[in-house]
DNA sequence: GTGAAAGCGCTAACAA
DNA sequence: TTGTTAGCGCTTTCAC
């Protein structure tokens, strides 16, 4: 059996068959080669149009000499956090205008998630990774770089592996934040992120801590949280915070999640216009609340454009040494950062 | 040449040389045949571990009887959108249970899109779509049904179409939410909405006009307004509501970008603790302003559940005739609803 | 400019 | 239980 297929689908076969050409000449016409005779071309696709025929994707890439399949994997935190979906979609809009369709997945912070997309990733040939990184040991992907598979990390850098990645100048705009409440007279500030165990948070911490040295403030640990698995036990601890002696006038938050039930906690306490408040990361109702949230925000744009550049620049065979790029952040005053001590 | 490849990526041949088998045999090792003498499997996994073998998904599904690319297509209305990233999450967490990957495109309420995105994942021989259509007109895709692609649609029917649905009660719940005003008193209510030309708005515009119907109240047409493309003019407008001698005392907006909008005015004339609001669709921040605003939102989970087990069904090779499926809203009080006229 | 033949990496069919 | 051969739908090579 050679022509009959049980497929639903015309193959090229049928198109070259229809319209009296050969495989190669409808392959040609398919793909836009210039060398062939306009009669062909014209006979071709309407044999195409006639077939309702459609170019198997998969099939094309199999045997291309590149062995590309225009295809790249996107890996997030996951992808219904706004940080994380736009992200994405920043992505897909780049690939679109190159043609390359793109694979996401969430992996919740979860290490075997990450490893276990990747996977799924490389086995259906993507031509390049962005990776939002969970795990703390990347040397794992030292097989994957020598077969050549480009990867780029964003948010957060790779773990024992040199690669390229693209971050927010997380420590110098955190020391910036916390600067611009000591500016407003604040010297009890509270410091309140994600767990240490997460790079951002590491260095937005470290950027807090800056500034309150450079100012010739003592760190004060009984205004210091970090970790926001557990939500109550978040509140309880912000909760805390306003019944103390010494209850702190300020508070740098560090992350979106940890904002939010700052503002929760704030309002809850009837505090929102007594207590200054500057956030990391972005929040939709930033300028809805009163008084709106100060926030210090990733150019996530900029950002995916840079990885974006990067992964195609390797894909078209750059070899030079991995770069790391540091992306400004935003700042928007709205009224809770400049509250008065 | 036979064997020397220039690929960097070791194949099922080489695995096969490497243990001293044949690529059958590593076949039926890598897809878990059971019928495989237990001292193949080792050798097979060793050398697959010795060679970093991957096995090439896409190959793979080129000859599987089939065709399955165990591949889906989601396109989204936007998925830096918070509904149509939670709406992408859920079909993640479903179709990775199944082994499924999954592709997403935004667009944007652009028609070309529709038809591009869905050329793209046909060539990439998705095994099934799930639409949220933005066309008017969806008889283009009766090839595709011929074809035996299964497709889905959710949050909007397809038009002159005929095919599995997954919709939101629009039209009884804004019939709802209207007489939840009503009940507070409220005679003067505005409605604001997406363009009519959007299903879902003339569906929930009608349920607002139900309500007024079955109360006796007579529509006011300026208290309607259509349409969220041109923000400053939706702002005018709701600012001229405010300044009426006929005021409403209550507003129905019909969609989250429009309620935020409707927030935003109402701060900005400190009428949010005047004017009673319900919203539809769901805000993140919806409890964290004071008042809280009241919302009908979309069970977006159950959506989603529904959806896939329809598109698995047709993937199982279900031929019962389409089925639409009405999902019911949830309904969360929180203050600004429930304002007294 | 055009086409025949080979082959991409895998699975299916069938023989051993 | 195992292996050989054919072939999925396309691109590549190379001869015409």
């Amino acid at each position: 059996m050679k022509s009959a297929t049980n497929r639903v689908r015309p193959t090229i076969r049928e198109v070259a068959a229809l319209s009296g050409t050969s495989i190669k000449t409808v392959s040609r016409v398919i793909n836009g080669v210039s060398t062939v005779d306009p009669k062909l071309v014209k006979k071709v696709e309407s044999a195409i149009k006639k077939l309702n025929y459609r170019p198997n994707a998969t099939a094309g890439s199999l045997r291309r000499v590149n062995g590309r399949t225009n295809t790249i994997g996107i890996l997030l935190k996951d992808i219904a956090n706004p940080f994380s979906s736009e992200l994405y979609r920043a992505f897909e809009n780049l690939a679109r205008a190159k043609g390359i369709d793109v694979f996401a997945g969430s992996m919740d912070e979860q290490p075997e998630r990450e490893a276990e997309l990747i996977a799924t990733f490389i086995a259906r040939r993507v031509d390049g990774l962005i990776i939002v990184p969970t795990t703390s040991d990347h040397a794992y992907l030292e097989t994957e770089r020598k077969s050549g598979m480009p990867m780029v990390f964003i948010d957060r850098p790779a773990n024992n592996f040199i690669a390229d990645t693209v971050i927010a100048t997380n420590r110098k705009s955190a020391k910036g934040a916390t600067e611009h409440l000591i500016s407003h007279g604040h010297t009890k500030i509270a410091y309140l992120g994600d767990s240490q165990e997460i790079y951002t948070a590491v260095e937005r911490f470290a950027g807090y801590k800056d500034a309150l040295k450079s100012a010739g403030i003592k760190l004060d640990k009984q205004y210091i949280h970090h970790g926001i698995e557990n939500t109550i036990e978040l509140q309880d601890f912000i909760q805390g915070l306003f019944k103390l002696k010494d209850r702190p006038t300020a508070i740098f938050s560090s992350q979106n999640f940890v904002t939010i039930e700052v503002v929760r906690a704030l309002r809850a306490a009837k505090l929102e216009k007594s207590i200054a408040l500057v956030g990391f990361d972005d929040l939709a109702f930033a300028d809805l609340v009163n008084p709106g949230i100060t926030l210090v925000t990733q150019d996530i744009s900029t950002m995916a454009q840079i990885a974006s550049e990067l992964l195609f620049a390797r894909l078209s065979g750059k070899k030079t040494p991995a770069e790391t790029h540091e992306i400004d952040t935003i700042f928007t005053q709205r009224g809770s950062g400049e509250i008065s001590a």
